[in-house]
RNA sequence: CGGAGCGUGGUGUAACGGCUAACAUUCUCGGUUUGGGACCGAGCGACUCCGGGUUCGAAUCCCGGCGCUCCGACCA
């Protein structure tokens, strides 16, 4: 991408309507933008992480198995009725709206009873199980209070899955493998140092249930963790009672105290919406079961904001290169034919690249490139050029080293 | 939903109840400059969030609304 055709600019300073780090950073870089209070629009060098966020889950789900579709945002009430959902006593936080001819319905805030409603067109059979679903979806949460910038929205994409199970057993060691793999796609989007496997109270449909907690002290959580162990527990449910219930022995940990980020959840839900909705099957002899459930969740813009809050310094934004919007940053200082040349050669080798064509001074580049956050900065200029190529900095040190324009795709192409 | 704070050009700030609402930045034009948001000059840009009230006079004081941020509660 041409950065003199990029549409968004770059701010000195933030808005004063913001005050977490991930919205201002975010902000001035010209990643989002704010329409309300937890309500974001992502601009295109924010959706292009996004996507990339999105690339990353979708293999380690397709991996296992799991098959990606898409829900609707307008949900109807009678499903919701039937799971007890539906009453505002239960469930605070609808968007609810009546159409024109009467009909209430409601703005997606998960797709549990969605999706079981559905399944009960194909899954008829224990052949027909298991399955796991997952989309990427727009998710509206009447939250009494947003904040944190893009932590905690209104409305937020999500990536949910449902695992549909024969039952219990086939659900638990799917909901095993889920642990693996979500930690798999923290590790990926690089945060997996600072993420933990959580035990916490279940909710509704189980006693205890698992949450992925990112330490940072943007959090709104208080998880107990062990570094060695690479397990915590949320500061609410850290008690005599649950090393009991897990058969630990509260002396074998190290604990230590800190505020982090939910950034998944897992659950089992059981036969909690099997039986509410009518979604059976039937055994091989010929006896009606309840299919058995769980669903497994990421909030794709606190997973970015997240990110954000851990990887930056007072310059700007320090991408994983794995979440990058872009793999490297190429500025243009010479103006002349040669930093055409490289971003084509470089993209004719599959490298994502921004190329800084603009005729700006080279300290307001440098200053756009650090706020913006692309892993590799490449400059090329006079200075370069006379000592026999191009420029190569990482964003996260301060040392560069000069190579040659071959030497340099080679070089990108290996990382 | 309880509590606290804040609403002034696109952005960040200033202005005792009293001149044409100021400064910086962004933007436009001209000049100079080109390895860390450089410099000089000239411009554009505001019903001071909305509605009432007090006053000779309100950005400023009072009441109501709306919006935003933070703390708490909530977060299936």
């Amino acid at each position: 991408m041409l950065q003199s055709q990029l549409f968004t600019k770059t701010r000195k300073e933030a808005p004063k309507d913001e005050s977490s780090k991930n919205a201002q950073l975010l902000t001035r870089a010209g990643f989002i933008h704010k329409e309300m209070a937890g309500v974001y629009t992502f601009l295109p060098l924010g959706l292009r992480v996004i996507e990339r966020i999105k690339d990353i889950i979708r293999e380690e789900l397709n991996n296992i198995g799991a098959h990606e579709m898409k829900m609707t945002a307008l949900q109807q009430k009678d499903i919701w009725e039937k799971s007890g959902r539906w009453d505002d006593e239960v469930v605070d936080d609808w968007f609810k709206t009546p159409l024109k001819n009467g009909t209430e319905l409601g703005l997606a805030f998960t797709h549990e009873e969605v999706l079981t409603n559905i399944m009960k067109n194909y899954i008829s059979s224990y052949k027909d199980v298991p399955v796991y679903a997952y989309q990427f979806q727009t998710k509206f949460r009447n939250e009494l209070r947003a904040k944190s910038g893009i932590l905690r929205g209104r409305e937020f994409l999500m990536k949910d899955l449902y695992d549909f199970s024969l039952d219990k057993e086939e659900h638990d060691k799917f909901y095993e493998k889920m642990k693996e793999v979500y930690m798999s796609i923290f590790t990926k989007t690089g945060i997996g140092e600072q993420t933990y496997l959580t035990m916490s109270s279940g909710g509704s449909f189980s006693k205890y249930s698992f949450e992925f907690q990112t330490i940072t002290d943007a959090g709104e959580d208080i998880i107990m963790y062990d570094e060695n162990k690479k397990i915590a527990i949320n500061k609410d449910d850290y008690s005599e009672e649950i090393f009991d219930d897990f058969g630990l022995k509260k002396t074998e940990f190290n604990f230590k105290e800190a505020k982090s980020v939910e950034v998944g959840d897992i659950y089992t839900l059981g036969e909690k919406y099997s039986k509410a909705l009518g979604l059976t099957y039937k055994d091989e002899n010929g006896e009606e079961k309840n299919v058995y459930m769980g669903s497994y969740g990421i909030g794709i813009p606190r997973l970015m904001g997240t990110i954000v809050e851990i990887f930056s310094d007072e310059k700007g934004i320090i991408w994983p290169k794995s979440v990058a919007p872009f793999d490297v940053h190429l500025i243009d200082l010479a103006q002349q034919q040669q930093a055409k040349q490289i971003y084509e050669s470089l993209q004719e080798n599959g490298v994502d690249v921004l190329l800084d064509d603009r005729q700006l001074r080279p300290g307001e580049k440098f200053a756009d490139s650090d706020l913006i956050g692309i892993p590799i900065r490449i400059v090329i200029s006079k200075k370069s050029l006379d000592q026999g190529g191009v420029e190569v900095k990482n964003r996260n040190s301060e040392e560069s080293q000069i190579m040659s324009p071959q030497a340099l795709i080679e070089f990108i192409k290996e990382l």
